[in-house]
DNA sequence: GTCATGTCAATAACTGGATAGTTACTTGCT
DNA sequence: AGCAAGTAACTATCCAGTTATTGACATGAC
C-alpha cells in the first residue's frame, strides 16, 4: 500500500465516473464511490470538498477530454458529428453523465460558454465562406448538429441491439448533417 | 374540505408531476409532493404505492397525452417534428420528466415498444410509396427527426433567451427534418 | 546509524439530520 | 352504524459529512 496521494485522486475521480453515470448526483452514494476507489471515504471530502463538487471535477475533465478528442470543425460538419458519435459510442458512461449534468447542474460555465461562442463564430465564417449552407442561424446549425449527433443516445434508439448497428447508426448521422449543411443555390 | 378521493389522486399526480420533472425519482421528496398536492403523504401510499409506482404513473399519463396531442404522421414528417417542438415547448417540464425516466428507468414499456414498431412500420410503408426518401432504415430515420425535434431540449441550446426565438428554432426543425426525408433521384 | 519530530495519507467509528414507508387514530358522508 | 377518506405522529434506516486517531515516510540532530 504506497502512500500516492494523486493515484488516490484518480482513483476517487474514475470510481465518481462511475457512480455519477449510474445514479446521477442525488442517486450517488459517497460510501460507495470510496469503495469502488479503494479509498476511504475521508480522503473524498479532503481531497474534492462534498460531492457536488466531486461531481464538477469529473464533468471538467470529461469535458476537457472531449474537446481534446473531438475538435470542431465547421468546415466539415458531417464529419464533425460523426466524431461526435463515435466519441459517445466509446464510452456508454459519457452520455449519461452529460444528460445528469443538464438535469442536476444546468448552469452552463464559463468555459461552455466560451467553447459555444468560438463554435458559433467559426461556423458564422464558414457559412460566409460557402462551405456551409447559410439558411439557418449559426447557434440553431450547431444545435441541430448536436441534436443529430446524439440522437442514439437522447431517444429510445439506443436501445438493446444498437451496437450490432453502430456503423449504419454513424453514417446515418453523417449522412443526414451533410444533407443540412449542403449549400443549395437560390430557389 | 370536501372529501373526494379522485380530485385527490389528481392532485397528487399533478405535484409529483412538479417534483419528479424538478429533481427526478432519486431527488424527489415524498414530503414535498404531498405538501404541494396538499393531501397526506400516507394518500401517496394508499393511491399509488410507492414512489417508484407513482413515478411510472407520471409517466404513463405524460405518454399518453403525448400520444394524443402529437399523433404520428410518416408521410409528412417535417409537420410531425414541428408537432413535437411545439408539445415539448408548451410545458418544459415534460422533455425533463421524459429524461429522467431514460436515467432512471430505461426499461421500455411495452406500451412505448409497440408504438415504436407501429411508427417504424408506417414509415417503411411511406417510404415505399415515395413520400420519404428510402435512404436510411426507417428505425434510424425516426430516431434522426426524434434527434431533431427533441434538439432545443437536450442540448445547451435550450438556455435563457430560448424563449424568444421559438418560431426561429421551430421552423429550423420543420427545415431540417424536410431535408432529411427529401426524396433524391438516384444520382 | 538511529532516534526525535513534523507532515501528509489513511482509517474506523460516529453524528445529526433527513426520508421512505407505517401505525393507530379521527372525521365526515350515506 | 359502517365505510371510505384523511390525519398526525412515529420508526427504522440511510447517508453526507466529521472527529479522533493511527500509520508511513522524510529530514535533520547527535
Amino acid at each position: 500500500m504506497a502512500r500516492d496521494s494523486s493515484a488516490t485522486k484518480a482513483r476517487i475521480l474514475e470510481a465518481a465516473f462511475d457512480e455519477f453515470a449510474a445514479y446521477g448526483i442525488a442517486g450517488a452514494r459517497v460510501d460507495r464511490i470510496a469503495d469502488t476507489a479503494g479509498a476511504n471515504k475521508r480522503m473524498i471530502y479532503v481531497y474534492y470538498g462534498n460531492k457536488e463538487q466531486l461531481f464538477d471535477q469529473v464533468i471538467l475533465r470529461a469535458v476537457e477530454q472531449g474537446a481534446e478528442s473531438v475538435p470542431f470543425d465547421a468546415e466539415n460538419l458531417p464529419r464533425y458529428a460523426g466524431a461526435i458519435f463515435d466519441h459517445l459510442s466509446a464510452d456508454p458512461r459519457l452520455m449519461r453523465l452529460l444528460m445528469w449534468k443538464r438535469l442536476e447542474r444546468p448552469e452552463a460555465t464559463a468555459l461552455e460558454a466560451e467553447s459555444y461562442a468560438r463554435k458559433t463564430a467559426s461556423l458564422a465564417a464558414a457559412q460566409r465562406e460557402g462551405h456551409v449552407d447559410p439558411a439557418h442561424d449559426p447557434a440553431d446549425l450547431l444545435t441541430l448538429v448536436l441534436g443529430l449527433a446524439q440522437a442514439w443516445y437522447t431517444t429510445a434508439g439506443g436501445g438493446a441491439d444498437a451496437a450490432r448497428h453502430r456503423a449504419a447508426h454513424r453514417a446515418a448521422v453523417v449522412d443526414a448533417v451533410a444533407r443540412l449543411v449542403e449549400v443549395r443555390e437560390a430557389a
